[in-house]
DNA sequence: ACCAAAAGGCTAATGTCATTAGCCATCCCT
DNA sequence: AGGGATGGCTAATGACATTAGCCTTTTGGT
């Protein structure tokens, strides 16, 4: 009986696989089990359950955007930060449709995936900060940014839109609505 | 061995109360069974499958809802009338929020969903039509007009945003949005 | 090096669910 | 009355999550 060398981690990892080879539904502790070479209960050494491995996996998936994102934003402010953020999300959504899929959309019922969404939204903070709004405005313009590009995304992800030629037109003129409607940032 | 009276619709109706009563995730063929007073291998009388049942119920909820957004559409034109459709598609996902969790984002993988999410669309583009867009510029437009409606509602329903309190501004911030992004509608 | 305990695997068992097969009662039409 | 369609039922199967209890490996302290 040798060790697999599992640990929470490695297991979010497989998990991960599995969401990307067969799509968000399928992640099965029984998928993930085989995966790791593993049999399932096994699994319960190191993730508390399936809805704890969720978890893992929605933290894993918030923070990688997160990285991301703050990677984009470097050396950019105002418009062209904010567009340069609404990009970097579609390209991580074109490029993990599944990983995208599998984000909770209520971050808010549980204390880790809040945390990863705090971090995620101190990004869109920080670039709505350049443009001077007030503290409420600010909120309502996360809140809009937040559901415009989730709202595209999730609908780009779940393969709902028809033509796929001209998505990414669609989404230019969508970041461009929601840059417009920005105040004009605060010049230095 | 008295009959229950069921129907294909019947069934329908039963999931609906299930999912209004324990949200979208709880829809089960189990749970409708007990519902309706019957053994749960009764119910493939009346439907093929759990994923058709969830078909029907995708179905009958946009049917529903593009019957409320006709209606609230009725007699308005231009900025007035997208006001209205934006309006009054928060309005039922704050009616039902389980309901709208339990629509299909991917309505383009099975052709009764499709057809229901074509007479969906049919609205908007009716609506989009006064503008004298070209047809282009209409499909840009509604996809916009979806990805930001259904963001937010998305969101909204699956309690993804914290304070709830002025949610309201919010939205009407994000419909201003895009009422401002659509070109000066056609004067008669 | 030793050894106890912690850590990580395993099999077996349970419960929930969807789904299929095969049986029987009820209903409707003639 | 009677025969087929219709709609219920029970039993069985198979996927899955989860729990319990066992056994081996690893590890930390001496």
């Amino acid at each position: 009986m040798p060790r697999a060398g599992l640990s929470p981690s490695s297991v979010v990892d497989a998990a991960l696989a599995v969401i990307d080879e067969r799509g968000a539904e399928a992640l099965t502790l029984a998928a993930v089990a085989a995966r790791t070479g593993v049999a399932a209960p096994s699994l319960y050494k190191h993730v508390g359950s399936l809805a704890d491995l969720r978890v893992g996996v929605g933290v894993r998936i918030m923070d990688e955007l997160t990285g991301r994102l703050g990677t984009a934003a470097l050396g950019r402010s105002g418009d062209d930060a904010v567009t340069a953020l609404m990009h970097e999300c579609r390209a991580y959504v074109m490029q993990h449709p599944a990983r995208y899929a599998a984000m909770p959309v209520d971050p808010l019922h549980n204390k880790e995936l809040a945390a990863a969404g705090g971090r995620l939204l101190g990004v869109f903070l920080a670039v709505l900060r350049g443009y001077g709004m007030t503290e409420t405005d600010a909120v309502h313009a996360t809140r809009c940014l937040r559901a415009v590009v989730h709202g595209f995304a999730t609908i780009q992800a779940a393969g709902g839109f028809g033509l796929p030629e001209d998505l990414d037109e669609t989404y230019h003129r969508l970041v461009a609505m929601y840059v417009a409607s920005l105040p004009r940032p605060e010049r230095s």
